[in-house]
RNA sequence: GGAGACGUGGCCGAGUGGUCGAAGGCGCUCCCCUGCUAAGGGAGUAGGCGGGAAACCGUCUCGAGGGUUCGAAUCCCUUCGUCUCCGCCA
């Protein structure tokens, strides 16, 4: 959501954003609505101010007894009052008119973001680790022996396709990545852990922008909760229409979820193995901070996901999506892509986001500056630190052998019972 | 699922037709007093929108929407939410 007077103050410089976005000179139109709605609320006002005086002397004149100024007042305060519930009927709809049009624009884009048309466009900021050399033709992760435990067919039965079963060694091995992954988070980032509802309101979906416009994208229940695609939902609304202390700022929460994504539009992408599927764990990363916070905040943020990489030594590359690739909500994105050597390329394993007030607005969620001061909007980030199903693809993949057992990260081990690979059968080792 | 209660400002909490944007308390800000800390006294302190350079003015908001009335936080209807008891259940 917008601020409507920053478009009204530099049209332009509102229209440059969004044409970055390949959106064409939107503010005319946000502007015409607005100009409409204000001339729309000030008629409907003044007339109301006339209403509210007379009903005022209404009074006064019942009082004094004057039985022929009583009547006339009461005549006048009745005739208006049609007119008044017509225009007020106007100004509501033309802010409605408004503010439909505001929910549906992207947000800003920060200034270092690249332009560009798709992810081809994206630019990489840094790399680590070096793609391992293998000495055989590395599978891709469900092709290996280690791996029967990720079971398709079972799931297929089960739910359908982009469905997954894990069994045994896979299960256990997902478990301890969600735990390692939380243990890093909590213990050495300082995150606090949370465990969220993964059904919300409606109106949380609006918060972070899943609602209106990617309605698609999601489940909804007959009962009218939304099953949230991310944790992101639950963890920044958690200040949803509050006003926090600012000296709680910022906030830094961590959770892990089960993420659940219709993927509408994405059919046959991908559709082999565990990459991409209905339902995911996450361990999912959001700050709330002051306004002025919130850059620091993201670096920091990308490297606490990246982090998690190293300590996993798997090789990854960190992108900056470029405005054809960058999310709605966001105002600058950095993607951090696992190395997969099943597919000899680097995959999407995190994304972490910076929104500045954007999603703040759309909750009306502040904080207090100073005391005494005016409200301001709070600034939201969120990353995930990292995708749990795609990481274990990711170590599966990486660690493999040319019999198909798989030789895991040494900081799993205290997480697997002290086992430190998986064989050729599936079995913990 | 059944029955009932409730929804007021940053928080708690009064207020059953006009003098209420709303008592009181907490918190916070400023000042005073007090030889530290503690305690005490006074003043101030909601948000949105519109207008204005500003001071300030107007308007709306007591969960939301509608209605009754000259006038609604107060009455009526609808709706959403929260809580309690019973049922059910992990």
């Amino acid at each position: 959501m917008h601020d409507i007077r920053t478009i009204r103050d530099n049209p332009g410089a509102f229209d440059a954003h969004m044409a970055r976005r390949g959106l064409a000179g939107v503010s005319g139109e946000v502007l015409a609505l607005d100009e409409a709605r204000r001339a729309a609320i000030q008629t409907a006002e003044t007339e109301q101010a006339e209403a509210n005086r007379a009903a005022k002397e209404v009074g006064a004149a019942k009082a004094r007894g004057d039985e022929a100024e009583f009547e006339r007042l009461r005549a006048l305060v009745a005739e208006k009052k049609a007119e008044i519930a017509r225009l007020n009927e106007e100004a509501k709809a033309r802010d409605a008119a408004l503010a439909d049009l505001l929910m549906g624009l992207p947000n800003l884009v920060a200034d270092d973001v690249p332009d560009g048309d798709s992810e081809d466009d994206n630019v990489e900021l840094r790399r680590w680790g070096t793609p391992r050399a293998f000495a055989f033709s590395p599978k891709e992760h469900y092709q290996l022996g280690a791996a029967r435990g990720l079971d398709f067919e079972t799931a297929a039965k089960l739910s359908g396709s982009r469905f997954v079963v894990l069994t045994g060694a896979m299960a256990r091995l997902h478990r301890a990545l969600a735990q390692f992954m939380l243990d890093v988070h909590v213990d050495e980032n300082g995150l606090c852990e949370a465990i969220t509802p993964v059904l919300v309101r409606e109106e949380m979906m609006y918060g972070t922008n899943q609602l209106p416009k990617f309605a698609a994208d999601s489940y909804k229940t007959e009962e009218g909760w939304w099953l949230i695609p991310t944790a992101e939902v639950t963890l920044t609304n958690f200040v949803n229409g509050e006003v926090v202390e600012a000296d709680s700022l910022p906030r830094r929460y961590v959770a892990h979820t089960q993420c659940f994504r219709s993927e509408a539009g994405s059919a046959g992408k991908d559709t082999a193995g565990m990459l991409r599927q209905h339902q995911f764990e996450k361990v999912e990363m959001v700050s709330i901070t002051r306004p002025e916070e919130s850059e620091a905040e993201h670096a920091a943020m990308t490297r606490r996901a990246e982090d998690i990489l190293e300590r996993l030594g798997l090789p990854y590359r960190t992108v900056i999506l470029c405005t054809g690739d960058l999310g709605f909500g966001a105002r600058r994105t950095h993607d951090i892509e696992v190395w997969l050597p099943g597919q000899q390329t680097y995959r999407e394993i995190s994304s972490v986001s910076t929104t500045g007030d954007f999603q703040a607005r759309r909750m009306n969620a502040r904080f207090r500056p100073e005391p005494g001061a005016k409200p301001e909007f709070v600034h939201t980030l969120n990353g995930s630190g990292v995708a749990v199903g795609r990481c274990l693809i990711a170590v599966l993949e990486n660690g493999q052998e040319e019999d198909g057992s798989v030789t895991l990260p040494e900081v799993l081990h205290p997480y697997l019972g002290g086992m430190s690979r998986i064989t050729a059968d599936g079995v913990l080792a």
